[in-house]
DNA sequence: CGCACGCTTGATGCTGCTCAATTTGTGTGG
DNA sequence: CCACACAAATTGAGCAGCATCAAGCGTGCG
């Protein structure tokens, strides 16, 4: 492992104030692995082995429903993902695949299990980290509930914006079809709420959006907190 | 507190391995109230003073957009609610009521932090009561995304059947309103949906909901293991 | 140059929402 | 016990949102 990767991984909030012994338990078994874009890293309703970390690149976590694919969510690095199965020792409930070239992180869950049930603060922290991603869970169901398949669009674009610090556009990082099974549509309809959206402060440049009128892009969205904003 | 719900509250996976002292100390700092029904326990945006436990009646977790409100979930006796803003400490993502008259225990967040910082088991316990609650947020998602509202309802209807001993029939235990809301449609719609699962195994006896074909409804809902089984 | 792929645009139909009218159910007072 | 009033639930009609199928456009690559 490189050296400024280790530093990322410490720096991890799920790994940041426990045992050194532990964390030492825990990086000794772990693999840390390259792949290409589009590998399936993990299959719905396979039995839990590695907790996965995304070190660099990007994952998503999708279902597939009669032949159609819905996107979970999308992991960032430097990030945990699937640590709810590792934790409650069941089968996945979703795929996963990466996006794009990542370095991930693979450590055996029974080690995990292990050291969750022996060091306090490591314990504490995964259920902080739980806490954290049933949140978020809850607020992607509230979007489903309350908003149309535009708005969603609309809010997930400044969602994007606000990570980044330019603020001023975003490039996604992969196709429409993939965006489309995140935003909740399909491909078609994705196409036709981006058009939409030009006429509310927003400009789409293949896969870059240029968003030139915030004010009006979020008169449109109308964000929450309670949705929203990640922090809350 | 009366010596059985003694009993019932420590029989709750959150409770049942946590040290005693750890037990006492938050049984000693605990209210036990009781609620008649339509109480808004607590609202979207509040801080998370207390950890609710309830241990008789009912309670749904729902939010307000739009003057429009969406069942987020339904909570039966003995479990916790808001766990999650509890542990994170921020502000509760959705209101909750009573749906019949309730007892309910409340306990100091504050308190259930200091003890989860400091017993090893009660951590762990949390985490996983924690994933447990993302998982079944996660499935719910799943349901919306990939489900129209009938087949949620037809197999809410299984869900609710499975629970009961009885298995013939359920009792929906409130107004057809709170029901939409918790399947995700309206009142209108709703009511379409129950008289078009007439023709697949189910007859309406007003709240009552009868099952005389189980493998008809069944063919019709097909339940999936990883949305609908709340033990995976 | 032309084919392939991803994306957009168009046309059509289904699902589900909204508004309004009607029926059913429930509780109250005579 | 019935009559009435009010709320809840159903039913109907019309419309918006979104999916589906099909065709057209654009870009990149062999």
């Amino acid at each position: 492992m490189r050296p400024h990767e280790l530093t990322q991984l410490t720096a991890l909030p799920l790994f940041s104030e426990m045992e050194e012994e532990s964390l030492a338990s825990l990086l000794d078994a772990a693999l840390l692995q390259q792949f290409p874009t589009g590998v399936i890293l993990i299959r719905e309703g396979d039995h839990a082995d590695f907790l996965h970390v995304l070190v660099e690149g990007l994952v998503e976590i999708f279902t597939e429903q009669n032949g159609v694919e819905w996107g979970i969510s999308l992991v960032n690095p430097v990030s945990t993902f699937i640590l709810a199965a590792v934790v409650s020792d069941q089968p996945y409930l979703n795929s996963a695949r990466t996006l794009a070239n990542s370095r991930i992180l693979l450590i055996p869950a029974q080690r995990v299990r292990a050291i969750f049930d022996r060091d306090v603060a490591f314990a504490r922290i995964v259920a902080r980290e739980l806490a954290l991603a049933y949140r978020s869970s809850v607020k992607k169901l509230k979007g489903y509930m309350a908003r149309s398949s535009v708005e969603r669009l609309a809010n997930w674009i400044l969602a994007e914006a606000r990570k980044d610090a330019a603020q001023g556009n975003i490039v996604v990082p992969f196709d429409r079809g993939t965006l489309a099974s995140h935003i909740g549509t399909t491909r078609e309809n994705l196409s036709r709420s981006l058009a939409l959206l030009t006429d509310h402060g927003v400009r789409i440049r293949g896969r870059e959006i240029v968003i030139d009128a915030k004010d009006q892009l979020e008169a449109f969205a109308r964000p929450q907190r309670f949705i929203d904003d990640p922090t809350s």
